[in-house]
DNA sequence: TAACTTAGTGTAGGAAATACACCTATATTC
DNA sequence: GAATATAGGTGTATTTCCTACACTAAGTTA
């Protein structure tokens, strides 16, 4: 790094991969573009950074215009800066991903001025996306798989109470493949971080299975050891 | 991302940690600033991407010019971009990590800049380091404390040739902590990625150690598995 | 040839991962 | 209210991997 900094004009963005859950399906945010280039594409959502906001802050401000939600878990990706990646200029680009809980109402902030352009998409039906978003999202997808079987970053896709099968199903989408549910459950108690609640799932139509929530404080607790979850 | 290119004079540098093993430690290569800001710190190589170059390109750019080696093992760890990281303006840095190998000669680059200024430190006793670099430097060692447990990476910090304690000595420095002889050799020698040599180590005034070789052939065959290396 | 230094080796116990199938509880339907 | 349909919930035996642990072998030097 030198002393004088020099001046040329460069952009930055910032684009997201915002994941969600929805009826045992991993999906993830869309929008329509309705400019050049890759004009009526399929883009990730994304804005240029501001001069005097830092690049989370920018990625913030993404998920706060399209969802109205705030503390999100958030993280940053990678950075992609291929000299032709944008066909009229240099931009160099921070990805972040985002894992958000979908409660199957309406998700999309309505004063948005994506509101109408912004679509969940399921992962194993994407389109074409514009830019070298496609990479992008192939890029979050695999740190989503390598990170979920050493973090409990599963919780943050589900509601606050769920069932176990919910967060299997959660597992099975991420790492697409069949966990043994014998197995899972007692890996998954055996772990210590969740809390049984003296309640049932309410609304469906048979048997009703007991509701769990994430416990952070016996996370945090057990922090250091660092859990391996589901290696089969 | 929008259509109209945003002008905004934002700068783009690349600094990178290079990390290499020697007696047994673990050092990163540091460069003394001989200019304002943080004159007379020393500081994480770093160069400004051109507006021709990827960010790739530029990382290889400073291995080259500190080394005037190519084709080293590197890879990106994260991007930096608080508004106020530099003192003269806003410069978002993306920094990248390399493992290079270090064979007791001079490892610097004869006709670089940098010949007379950069150094290797170990990373027990680190200076203090201008700008955010000591955040970078410690974000770096835990991406590579992880990595070496589940990719072959040591490998890139070793002449072609080895012997199992020179194996055991970066991961035991890479980990910090040491690891049991007869247990680090068995599941080395179980993963089935060493190729055993038909030659002895030189030149040591004692037993010499078998060479290994690492077998890369092998290991893209084991690739999907993913290797677990050093739980305990 | 004695002494020094590192190389090199095996086993037993415990923990965790895996494979595998049936009964239970509730809601719905007839 | 009995039958049916659907998901909930549970245990055990096997294997694999991790861990702890200490001595002999080989080569070099004095």
């Amino acid at each position: 790094m030198q002393t004088a900094l020099p001046k040329f004009d460069s952009v930055f963005s910032v684009d997201c991969v915002i994941f969600g859950f929805e009826e045992g399906v991993l999906k993830i945010l869309l929008i329509e573009r309705n400019e050049e280039p890759f004009k009526d594409w399929w883009a990730l959502p994304g804005l240029f950074v501001a001069p005097d906001e830092s690049i989370d802050e920018g990625a913030e401000r993404i998920l706060n215009e399209l969802t109205g939600l705030s503390n999100i878990y958030m993280e940053q990706l990678y950075t992609f800066g291929d000299v032709d990646r944008h066909p009229e200029g240099r931009v160099i680009t921070v990805a972040y991903y985002a894992l958000i809980r979908l409660s199957g109402k309406n998700e999309l902030h309505p004063h948005s001025r994506y509101a109408r352009k912004a679509f969940w998409h399921p992962v194993n039906e994407l389109p074409k996306l514009a830019f070298d978003h496609s990479l992008i999202f192939e890029k979050s997808l695999e740190k989503i798989r390598r990170r979920i079987s050493y973090q409990p970053i599963a919780f943050e896709l589900l509601p606050e109470k769920f069932t176990l099968t919910q967060l299997q199903n959660v597992y099975e989408a991420i790492l697409s493949k069949k966990l043994d549910k014998r197995n899972f459950r007692k890996k998954m108690l055996n772990y210590g971080i969740l809390k049984e609640l003296d309640e049932k799932q309410r609304g469906v139509s048979y048997r009703a299975a007991t509701l769990y929530k994430f416990d952070r404080r016996k996370y945090a607790k057990l922090f250091q050891k660092e859990l391996s979850f589901m290696k089969e």
